[in-house]
Formats: C-alpha cells, structure tokens, sequence
DNA sequence: ATATCCTATCGAAACGTTTCGATTAATTTA
DNA sequence: TAAATTAATCGAAACGTTTCGATAGGATAT
C-alpha cells in the first residue's frame, strides 16, 4: 500500500500532527523538524490523499467550472481555452476545476451535481447561462465569479473577470481613423449581449474622442446571434443600405469572416477597396485571406485571473472580488490598409 | 449545516450503518425500512458527501481524462466532444470526470496531479499522447482505457475505444465506386498515424472487394500532419502528378477541406469534375459550399462508451475489456455525383 | 529564584462515510 | 421442542487527514 502520513511520521520521528504542520507551511515549527520531515516525505515519495485532506480540513480542493452546453462544443474553442488557463493555473493552488456544463433549457432537476454533493469549493461561470439557473445556483452560498458574462439582474453584487471590450472597440476603430477612414461601419449581431453593446459603445467613444460625426446609417446590429452567417447577413444589409464606407467594424471575428465572404461575392476587396477589423483574435483570424486585424483577447490568461480570484475569494472567505477588466491588445495584420483621402 | 448520514438515520429511526446500505442498495433490507429511509432523505434533501463516501469506501467516483494540450484546444472540438459525452454519461453512473492535459514534452515531474494524489479510480486517454507519459502512468496499477489511439507498443494488453476507420473508408469508397467512379485519389496525411494507416487500408480493401485495380499514383500520403493546408498541399501534389481521377477520397475533412480550396483554385469543381468525400464528419462539413459528404464519427456516443467500459473495469476490477471498435456511418450530401461513363 | 510567556510538539477528537463482524429475531429443519 | 439457518439490523472500527487544546521546556521579566 501506499505511504500514509502516519509512515512519514514514523520515519522522520514525529507526530502526525507535526508533519501536517509541515505540510501546510503552519508556523512554529523548528527548521530543523521541517527539513527532517520533508525529507522523509521525498523517501517515501509521500503524498497526502485527497479524500481525507478535503474530509478533515472541509475544504474540497475543487473548484466548478460551468458553462452551456453549446458554449463548449461549438467550434470556435474560446470557452476551451479559457478552461485551460484555469486548469494550469488551478495547478499552481493545488485545485481541481469540476467542468461541468449547463443545458439551455434547464430545470432544478440537472443541478451541477457537485453542489449538492458538496463538492465544490467555489464556482466559475463562463459565458452566459439561463437565469433560472443563476437563481438555484445561488444558495448554496458559494464564491462565484462569472466569466465574460454578468446577469442583468443584481449586476452589482457579482464578482466577474471581464474582457475590456469598450476599450477594445475603440482601440480598432481608432488604428482604422488614424488610418484616415472617417467612414467606418460597425457590423454587429445581438446588441442585447452585454458584449457587443460594450463594443458599440467603444466605436462611439471614438468617434466622440476624435470630434468626427456618427453615422446611425452605419451601425448595423439587428441580427440574432453573433456568428459568421450573422455578419454575412448584416453586411448584405449594409451594402444594400449604403457603399459609403471605407471600413468596417465588425462586433468579432467570426463576423468579420461573414462579412469578408459578403464582401468577396459583391465583388469588394479588403483590404484595398475596405478595411476590415475583427475582435477576439481567435484562430481563424490567421487562417483567412487577409489575415484579419483584430483585437486580441488572451483566453488562457483570462482563466488564470479567474482562478486566482476564486482562491483568494475562498482562502479568505471574501465575498466579493468586484469586476476585473482584462485588457485587450490591437494585432494589426492585412486586412487594414491606410487611407490618404477619405 | 447541512443534514449528515446521522440526521437521516435518526429521522428514519435506524441506525447508520442501515442508511448507508440503502444508498448504496444492498442486499437484506427490508421493504419497510427501504422506504422509511428514502422518505427521510427526501425529506431532509440529504446528499452524501463524495469526500467522505470515497475516503471511508476507497472509491474516488473520478474518472481521469487525459490528452494532449494541443488536441484540447486546436479549433476543431473533435475531442472536446468526445469529452463531453463522457461527463454525460459519468453522470449517469456518479462519477466526475477530471480533466488534464499533458503537453508534448512531458516530463515526469508533470504528471497528472490526479495520479500522486491517488484521486482517480481510473484513466481514459484520448488521442495520442507522448509515449514518456504512457510509461510513468502504468506505475499506478489503474484501469486505463485509450481512446481513438494505441501506443504501439505492446499494443495487445491495452483497452480502447476504436472508431472503425477501415470500414468507413471502406464505406465511402464503396460510395464513390457505386457512383460509377473508377480512379479515385486517396488524399491522406502522416501515414504513420494509425488511423490514418486504417483509413487506407479501407480504401484498398474497396478496390479489392470490387475487383478494381488499385493505382499507386492515386495515393498521395507523405504529408506531415492532417490538417487542411496538408490536404492542400497534397491536392497540389496529386495535380502535379496527374489529373485522370473523378474522385478523391480525403483521410478527414479538414484535407476534403483543403482540397476543396486547391481544386477551386485550379479551376476544378466539386462534384461537376470532382467528387469529394471527407471522414469525420466535423461542423465544417456542413459549413462548407458544397456540402461535404463524408463519414460520420459520433463522438459523444465514443465518450459514452468509453466511460461505460472504464466504470466496468473499475467495478468490476477487470483488467481489459479488449478492443471496441464505434461503428460509423456514411453521409451523402452534395460533394459527391453520379457518373455513368468513366 | 519564581512567575510569566513563548515556542515547538504532541495527543486526541473530528470530518462523514463504508464495511465487517456481532446480535437479535424470525423461520426452517430435525 | 431444540437446534440450525437465514434475514434484518446494528455497533464499532476504519479510511487518512486537519485542528484544537494541552503540555513541556526554555527564555524572559520581576
């Protein structure tokens, strides 16, 4: 069988109590035990077991994940990423994350099952979930921090690490204004996304900053999702609308791809005829042709943050952490050109 | 606090030992008692504590899930799905899943946590993994099951969950022939990959079923990954070397993918000139103009199986439960056209 | 020299289950 | 009717830690 701490104990000549002491890093205990001790562990390759260190301290060591459903399984793997910024992080806080996912259409009855198992020392929800859910979830009393998402409802009592989309927004839309474009399209999908509203309102602070007027005509934001077809559509929309235009803003990356593909049929080229700038940084934004300018959001890091801030909130006991804005960073590739006349 | 075994058995009027025979459903419990008790721990909303159940039972209910960081998150969620019916299905027996990656150059000192820490009843690996992993993992004496992969070595003591690549190569090749197609081009990447190997091996085995003569220069598989740029490249290859062939037949999508692109480039369309069948069938497939007909892979069945034969081997401490081949399936959409004359 | 305060260490209880052997009651067998 | 068998239940130990209160000894203050 494998070693206890009661082998360890023996072999270094102490009490069990003692070596726990040493293994939590307590205070008041003599260097020259520690050193004994710890040396013995490495001898018998000693590792506290799991079970029984969560059984004694109350504290499970693992930390829920959740997501939905189709947040995890759809292509793009932003969620994925961001879970293994947390897994590597977890690492360093000798945690486990619990991943679990959420249906869209939830009921009581698939409740994560490490709440009620007591499972979980805190919980991290990444992207947005069903309310109901949010409302279940809540009394088990347990630090929470949401991921890239806050419920409207409360928005100020959550703990949440978010992306800077707003400054974000306007770092793009400000490279394509010093790039000389005056007239410059936001291209967006389901403004009641806390995001993309977000977004929107980065490219108007830029255009308020650099005292240059606002087009409504140029905002286009009125499909239901976020994804590539919906910015295929919302640029045929544009175009139909207007060809005044001599950038485009799009609300993230994969719209940026539909809008490209619009573009393409409708005979525009980007960059030359338009400038196209994206938002995520995700994979596909090197893939395409040109490769797309956008604004990059660093996932596995947004993972680290959140762990770190869920320990500290369930090392000590906080109940809350605030909003913590991870910024964003302009990656300048082919798809943006410069403008001498407008 | 929350209700303990103890609350429950004195609600019920019983003792411990009968509460935790009821929830574990064993033998010699008498009706009645089996339902006083039931009534009780619905009454008190009783939960038992994995921490405790799993010391005290020498079970953890975790399941350890292993692949390597650049198959988690590289863009196509393939083993990410695969995951994902996994945890469904661990639900389903009250297992957790806990999720590692391993990254290419492991070393020892990055072994799964999970594995020191003695907090896994079992090991599920998913794809290929580095082959220094594989030997500090078999210390641990635990159910182990490969998925979608074999170590080469010793290759016979293992358990895995298989797809059946040879007989949907077999499948779509069979496909293109009944479609009248005669030279058909295999379009593989890294032959040293097992699937990759089974896949041609299918599409040999159709030509030899049908009587048909195999041509050599139809084959072009010495690129060094299976990514779409490789299937491009090897597309270019093929047109390099000769253009008399009316099908191809791609070892995944991703290459159907990047065959796609060079044969446009080339001036070639699918299925008018070209018929084209993937493997896979990933979300691109469907995405992709025309649609690709391919070779369905359901991945969340394979992470159901998976965890059905792990929870198997962990119960019921058997060693293997050998080879199980996920049968597959063929999808005819719209890359692929009838000829009558060769 | 005595009382007081630290410091290092220890012993034992506690965490919440499972499980094994013991006990009692009911049933069958001789 | 007594003995043997079976079914249902129970008590207590065990799982491997943490943690709290106790203790002994050394240093410091009086």
């Amino acid at each position: 069988m494998n070693p206890t701490i009661k082998d360890v104990a023996e072999k270094a000549g102490v009490s069990l109590s003692t070596v726990s002491l040493v293994i939590n890093r307590k205070k008041n205990v003599s260097e020259e035990t520690t050193r004994k001790v710890q040396q013995a562990i490495v001898d018998l390759n000693y590792h506290p077991r799991r079970l029984a260190q969560g059984l004694a301290s109350r504290r499970t060591g693992n930390i829920g994940f959740i997501l939905s459903d189709d947040h995890f399984s759809r292509a793009e793997p932003f969620y994925t990423k961001i879970f293994l910024g947390c897994e590597f992080e977890a690492r360093n806080h000798n945690y486990y994350i619990l991943l679990t996912t959420v249906q869209d259409k939830f009921t009581s009855k698939s409740i994560p099952r490490f709440l009620p198992e007591k499972n979980v020392d805190g919980i991290i929800v990444a992207g947005k979930v069903p309310a109901a859910f949010l409302d279940s979830i809540r009394d088990y009393q347990l630090p929470l921090l949401f991921i890239d998402y806050l419920p409207l409802k409360d928005i100020g009592k959550y703990s949440a690490v978010l992306i800077d989309n707003e400054d974000g927004a306007l770092q793009a839309v400000n490279h394509l204004i010093k790039a000389g474009h005056r007239h410059i399209a936001f291209i967006g999908g389901d403004i009641k996304h806390p995001s993309i509203r977000s977004r929107l309102e980065g490219y108007k602070q830029a255009f308020k900053k650099s005292n240059l007027p606002l087009k409504d005509q140029l905002i286009i934001c009125d499909e239901p999702y976020t994804a590539a077809i919906d910015g295929y559509n919302a640029m045929c929309k544009l175009l139909h609308r207007t060809d005044e235009f001599s950038a485009i803003f799009a609300a993230n990356d994969a719209m940026a791809f539909g809008c490209l593909t619009c573009l393409r049929e409708k005979k525009y080229q980007v960059p030359a005829h338009v400038s196209l700038v994206g938002f995520d940084d995700v994979d596909v934004a090197t893939q395409m042709e040109p490769h797309l300018t956008t604004i990059r959001v660093n996932k596995e890091e947004i993972g680290a943050i959140a762990v770190k801030h869920i320990v500290d909130m369930i090392v000590n006991e906080k109940k809350t952490v605030g909003k913590i804005y991870v910024p964003v960073e302009l990656i300048v590739r082919n798809s943006t050109i410069s403008r001498s006349n407008k």
